[in-house]
DNA sequence: AATGAATGAGTTTTCATTCAT
DNA sequence: CATGAATGAAAACTCATTCAT
């Protein structure tokens, strides 16, 4: 299929440009190097994206969703159907999120730190991302509540926001040095049990 | 004096500088945008500043020197004598600094977001004021287990660190949105508390 | 073939960079001047030029490499066998550089006076060309030494040097004025003569 | 006097200037430099010389007059009356030129070679100088051939031209290289030899 | 006269983007 | 589609010169 070619090469251009932006940040990369990198010439770049600032848009695009995803946990189709399964998948979600963070620790810095200063609407989309995640956890919360395992009377949306904000917290570590030895599931375990014990309600006082 | 002359129009370069960053990022605000906001040629700029790039360094220097006063408290001279008026100072302290964070909000997103984006060097200088900042914590803390105040098993480097992450994370909501109500007192003392009950040596272990 | 056409614009913008410089000087001809002279925009210019230095640093190495192939006479490969051949060989050479100079004295004057001036570097570069002409020079004279054609008692690196500079003395009146009229074969024919009375070995001492 | 304060103050900025221009080129020196080097600030240059360009001229228009001067002898007043005195004479003023020149190697070199580079006027005035050089020259010899001392049917405006060339080629390695040995009364006396050789008529054919 | 702050014309250089082949 | 030569907008920076003090 020519159009699996098309994507092959959007791909191998996506990728040199990631690694590129990660050890170069945005500015110093030209688009020359990308296209060097992904071994085509530089016109050629322009037949796949339309212009530098495309490919960066992507990166942000692509790794927002891709964190939405592993928010979003694996069971996201048969819902829990007991407080308890509620609480093991609410934990589960905490740490595929932050085993896909820490696997992507680079990544992360990049959209996090480098992408965010390129421009004011970069700026702004990872903004709007942060919030999307957030609204992942949400969601989820909202399931919960409907089912009278969370408190009613939490600002969910805040919430949301607040346990990626506890995430990246824990990973602080890990985004901001290089290469640290880092237990996710542990982290993960942890973080959870510590939303929870804040976020759901007592059971006793059902 | 001449001094205060050249002082007065360095500084208000300065302002324009950061007055042009914060709304415009440092790739898109260009040494002729800074020189105008000013109400100076571009020129002129190069009569105060060696290059464009100094500017951020300055900006970088300045604002890290002061949340460091800011986080040193006022009473640094006198040395609490007491568990209590140690635990005042460092309540006092992270009020401080984060009365300080609050205040400067814009500041703050422009230093820890947009100029650790722009190039190594930034980034570089960004994580060693960080790590100054935890230092200033240390010290204090340094001071407090001397006097027995401090459990004797805690990485006090670690700990410094972990308080301004902890602040950090409190500020999230000042620092990633526009103008949020905010109150530092309370925040601050929330902040110390949970610091403190995990830092503190219980009193009856004495 | 890509690299001829990539050739022939080097050689385009190299020809008008020598004519430019010719007319102009260095410092009164900027990269534009050069590319509207070789009918490219300036950016063009960057594609075959490191930068404006580099030009000149070009016309330099080619000029002398020009030199020092006149002067190495066209019978390189089958040596002088006679005393007779050496030194009519010898006036050859001194007659092809002659004719050389005589008929590129705008470039002599520009890479002997102008050139000379540009910077530090401009100057060593001049230098050791004038030096690297002087020793084709000697090690021609060398060839005839040995054979016992050459006065044993000669410096010859100064004497190399020597041929070089009578030489240039002998077109002073061109290389200052502008077209003068000037019989290179006769010049060379003094030269030679002038030359070789002092170099070579009488024969009746043989 | 105001005057000779101003006067003072003119030649230190003189001296700066020659210093700066002598080891660093023309375009590597901005006046600033040469307000420092002459202890006052950069606006003052411009209250003693109209621009930069004009402290280039007046060091070429000094050494020239200076040169014109030293090849002009000391006893210009009272003319030879004998031919040998005519002989002695010219031997005298080709000496006391070319001990100037080696006395000012660098400066020579400086407007020979760098200042000549600057642009065109500096080259004509150059040319101008140098003719002015040879006039000196010619006149002596014009002032010989009136008393029969000198060839009839020599062309003197050449002839003029020509010895200083002779002069200018025997003082090359002193002028070329850095600090070489180099006797100029040996040295003129050979070239007063040379050159009145081929000038002056024979005794015997009087 | 001396000063030095201010100016802005002028130059070099970069690089994203276009487009003919 | 791929290529890479050509383009020119844009930006940083320099420095001779002016002029108010």
């Amino acid at each position: 299929m020519t159009n699996s070619v098309a994507a092959e090469r959007t791909q191998k251009l996506y990728d040199a440009a990631v690694q590129q932006f990660l050890s170069r940040g945005y500015y110093d990369v030209d688009v020359a190097h990308i296209a060097a990198a992904a071994g085509v010439s530089h016109g050629t770049f322009y037949n796949y994206y339309s212009n530098k600032r495309a490919v960066l848009h992507a990166i942000q695009q692509t790794t927002e969703d891709a964190m939405v995803k592993a928010f979003s946990g694996l069971r996201s189709a048969s819902a829990p159907t007991t407080r308890d399964e509620f609480i093991d998948e609410f934990t589960a979600r905490i740490g595929s999120g932050m085993t896909f963070m820490n696997r992507h620790a680079e990544l992360m810095r990049f959209v996090a730190v480098t992408a965010v200063g390129v421009d004011a609407d970069a700026m702004d989309k990872a903004l709007v991302g942060y919030e999307r995640l957030g609204g992942t956890i949400t969601e989820f919360l909202a399931f919960g509540r409907e089912r009278g395992w969370v408190h009613a009377d939490i600002d969910l949306t805040l919430a949301g926001q607040a346990v990626i904000s506890v995430v990246v917290t824990a990973l602080q570590p890990v985004l901001l040095e290089e290469a640290v030895d880092f237990d996710a599931a542990a982290a993960a375990k942890a973080c959870a049990t510590y939303l929870l014990s804040g976020l759901r309600r007592p059971k006793n006082s059902d």
